[in-house]
DNA sequence: CGACCTATTGATCGGACTCAAGGTTGGTGG
DNA sequence: CCACCAACCTTGAGTCCGATCAATAGGTCG
């Protein structure tokens, strides 16, 4: 039995509404305003809201507003009750996420196609699904896509590099992706002055070099290794065959390259904007987030970094970078002992004043 | 019947491999040089390809060098033959793309396994795709995925949006993403001085929001419209079934994300080391790439933007933005009537020697 | 122990940001 | 139709951050 959540102010108009639903056969539940109608939402879990939009206590708006922020709630279709007059009002409704929206007077036939046409996406939903595209579902499916991807690197050859080695180049044209197992590589690309950005920090169990199999093009960054590395090679075919092939692995590949296009937006509008003593604190905490052993929160993070290397994080000039560092020294964020940098305060560090 | 390249100068050594392959029934073409080696390749379209490491004219390495910039030949199976002693130098083929390598002197056995490994992958790729993983066919992959993705926004209804109103915010919960019908759209992000940074620039027949979605948390942009907009919002629930369930789609995303990354790291690397005038002159060409109509190259390309969106799209302030733009008038490579903007040079635009 | 590479500090310079003040444009209402 | 307002554009002056150049110190490896 689908339930409908009615939230309309006026006694007259809910139930009359209410009767024309229930002669539908729908099971109707009225709220006489706003806040009950939210009480309710959360309650009884309706699976249509149909809401007024000009009421006492909290308005259409406002209900719309309340339940959007509630994941519980989020989902379930909303469509809006409004007068014609108020079309400019809609607006806003539409933009906070109203699904439809019908203006009365109504006909009957109007209001129930309207419900109609709402219920039918969201059933076809829910049965295909089974409510199972919660968190831990998608997670699953995450971990199911690295499996594959990690069987590929199974029975491969390990390769070993040295610090600096270049596993390969900007412009190279690429015929495989690379698993790594041990060991820190970075990768990064050149201005054309010769100068470095690093673009990825990656630690054993990461894949990269992938972005130029997908894009059919060549790198566009070096892959450099830091601290002595062991990888495996996937061939290009075999990749591309298991992402074209397989969901989970297109899906965590899809979740992979949305997380990384967020990053990466984040830290343009950082790089944009913020000053060198912030970014080279960024800096500091993206190296801990990144390689800090998960089992050791509690102790000070440390790692070997050359001030270049530093700097090519940043986007800045080698002696800035030092300078900068020597301020936080100063200021016993962190303490130097030739190129291994220890955090002591990670805290402070994320919440520099300038 | 497999066909096998053997690229060894040694003659004793190379009629020896050969010999081991044939009775293996392989067919063997066999080459004394690099440079042999390299035509025979894209003539003869081995299945596989052994080389040795040391030779006279062009070396192993050389060999492997010119076939990887080859996409023909790029993604032929290449073995090295090497001496043990040489194991260091090997590093540097396995970075250029080699699939493995064997030492000599080898057993048969070695040398067959080898090759045997290495075929079967090729194999089941060749038998699962029949060669049809080339440029075209992912080409109407995508085409589908798009198409898929369209018929979610048809029968929905439209939503117009006036000149600077919001779509939605940054923080907000998301229920859906957004089909552009009509108008263009930029989404941005705001640092905590309120400075705004554009991370998308949309035209009709694009999609936006749905990173958000992808990634399961609130936005990390806000929507807002430039020009008169039209737009359809297709529900969270029916993007996120679709992606799951149709592999086209998934790898429709994969592509536009993987293409959003690479573009995001060039802004990255331009923001960090180039001086605000070709910056701004970057963000023009940018404007003139994504709104230039398809048919008209020819003329010259003129958008109405407000300083400050040009500020944020290039991530300065706004007067710094206004003094690049008069020295570009001075300079004749746009013209300005108010606020729109014609650009008359985008080749020398492009070319700014700071 | 010396050669080389990396880190550090100092001094200088210039590009870009900020603040401030006018100029222009477009829209609104009397 | 004009006056007025608000929003936007433009220009100027001053300041400061960070890049660059140069010189020195420290560390490492053969």
């Amino acid at each position: 039995m689908v339930k409908i959540l009615l939230i309309e102010d006026n006694l007259e108009m809910r139930e009359n509404t209410a009767e024309i639903l229930e002669l539908a056969s729908y099971e109707v539940v009225t709220a006489e305003n706003g806040k009950i109608g939210v009480d309710l939402a959360k309650t009884e879990k309706p699976d249509i809201i149909i809401c007024d939009i000009m009421m006492p206590e909290m308005d259409g708006y406002g209900v719309l507003y309340v339940l959007g922020k509630d994941p519980k709630t989020a989902g379930i279709p909303f469509i809006f009750l409004t007068a014609k007059a108020e079309k400019r009002d809609l607006r806003k409704g539409m933009e906070q996420g109203a699904d439809d929206y019908i203006t009365k007077p109504f006909e009957e036939l109007e209001l129930l196609n309207g419900i109609e046409s709402r219920l039918k996406r969201s059933e076809v939903f829910k049965k295909e699904y089974g409510g199972g595209m919660n968190g831990l579902s998608s997670f699953i499916d995450d971990a199911k896509g690295l499996e594959e991807l990690r069987k590929l690197s199974e029975d491969r050859k390990l390769r070993t590099y040295g610090p600096k080695e270049t596993i390969y180049h900007e412009e190279d044209y690429p015929n495989g992706m690379f698993y790594l197992n041990k060991g820190k590589v970075k990768t990064f690309r050149m201005n054309e002055d010769g100068k470095e950005y690093v673009t990825g920090l990656h630690k054993p169990g990461d894949f990269f070099g992938y972005m130029a199999l997908l894009e059919e093009c060549n790198y566009t960054e070096t892959a450099e290794v830091m601290e002595d590395a062991e990888l495996f090679k996937i061939p290009k075919n075999d990749f591309l065959m298991l992402i074209q092939r397989n969901r989970d692995v297109a899906h965590k590949f899809v979740k992979m390259l949305s997380a990384n296009v967020i990053q990466k937006e984040e830290e343009l509008i950082n790089l944009a904007y913020n000053s060198i003593r912030k970014r080279v604190a960024d800096a500091l905490l993206l190296l801990r987030k990144r390689y800090m052993e998960e089992n050791s929160e509690d102790k000070e993070f440390s790692i070997a970094v050359s001030r270049d290397n530093l700097a090519s994080i940043v986007g800045t000039a080698t002696e800035s970078v030092i300078r900068t560092l020597s301020e936080f020294k100063d200021d016993k964020l962190i303490s130097v002992k030739g190129r291994q940098i220890s955090i002591l305060d990670p805290e402070r560090l994320a919440k520099l004043p300038y």
